[in-house]
DNA sequence: ATCGGATTGTTATAATATAACATTCTTACG
DNA sequence: CGTAAGAATGTTATATTATAACAATCCGAT
């Protein structure tokens, strides 16, 4: 249940220096278009054009690179601009904040309400989401135990990806 | 073990509109003098100054709040000033900082290294510092399992306090 | 065709944080 | 004591992250 059969496209694990990531883009992609079909939302050309973007990499992104690189294609790009589509990625959830980072990544959990959790290198940057199950549980638990009516968790994990570790 | 005998004074409580809060000042101010001294690390004035307005309330404390107090009554003090003395009282374990709220609060735990978490109340702002045992544990196992090396950990609760919740 | 709401553009500025170099303070040592 | 060396703080400037406020445009429903 918690293990991928597909290896290199489970959900929680770390991607290797070359993976197709054409398919993760791709799935991202077709799952976000999906999602907005489904409630109505319009994953208008600049929001596509920023998720595209985040998902350039299993990295996160900050703001302001998104800016520069938007502005690469597009003519001049403004803050507000690309604010506002993270706004809206994140409120489908589509797309993470990050917070120990102040950058984004993409979501690569289920649809469904989650409670993410981000293992995050600090060799590599790369990003990985876990859905934990034990993590969220114990958190629940520790959370009510302290008569905590608790309404959302911020788990960002710093640490050495398995391949940065074992270099 | 996880409760303490002392309520109002538990290091894992939220602290009720009126507790002896000099009491939680001078236990901090005290703690952070021995520390220092044991260290032989120096709690100049405008380290102790920082250190004591940020307990000055249970609550997170944003590092432009503290200038503005700070330059009230000293003669104007500019951001690096300030976020020196974070860095040091920080660097000794005498302060954190709430990556999702960019502010800072008082280490309520112990000396040693500990894994906080904290359970901030997004009604009255509130912040409680944790070390939960079952929820390091959960953290530390599952990132074992993914092969991750785990360096340091951000766990933030975002939810309401025992008080705000029952009201 | 056009009205109304959603989206994006534009300008300005707020909020958070650090770099780089000058000055002052403290302490250990002669 | 006096002073040199390192630590701490002051100062100036600027980088980074984010939002407010209002204008223009787009797009779908009538």
């Amino acid at each position: 249940m918690a293990k991928s059969q597909d290896p290199g496209a489970g959900l929680t694990a770390f991607h290797g220096a070359r993976h197709a990531h054409t398919r993760c883009v791709g799935r991202a992609l077709t799952r976000a278009e999906a999602l907005c079909r489904r409630r109505g939302a319009r994953l208008t050309y600049m929001r596509r054009r920023v998720l595209e973007l985040i998902w350039d990499s299993h990295k996160a992104v900050k703001a302001y690179d998104l800016l520069d690189r938007l502005s690469e294609s597009e003519k001049s790009v403004r803050p507000p601009t690309v604010y506002r589509a993270l706004e809206f990625l994140m409120a489908h959830g589509l797309v993470h904040r990050v917070d120990s980072l102040n950058a984004f990544v993409g979501c690569s959990g289920s649809d469904e309400q989650h409670n993410a959790q981000f293992l995050i290198c600090q060799e590599c940057g790369e990003v990985s989401e876990m859905d934990g199950a034990a993590i969220g549980k114990a958190v629940a638990r520790q959370a009510a135990e302290a008569g905590f009516n608790l309404r959302r968790q911020t788990v960002e994990l710093h640490g050495e990806c398995p391949a940065c570790a074992t270099r």
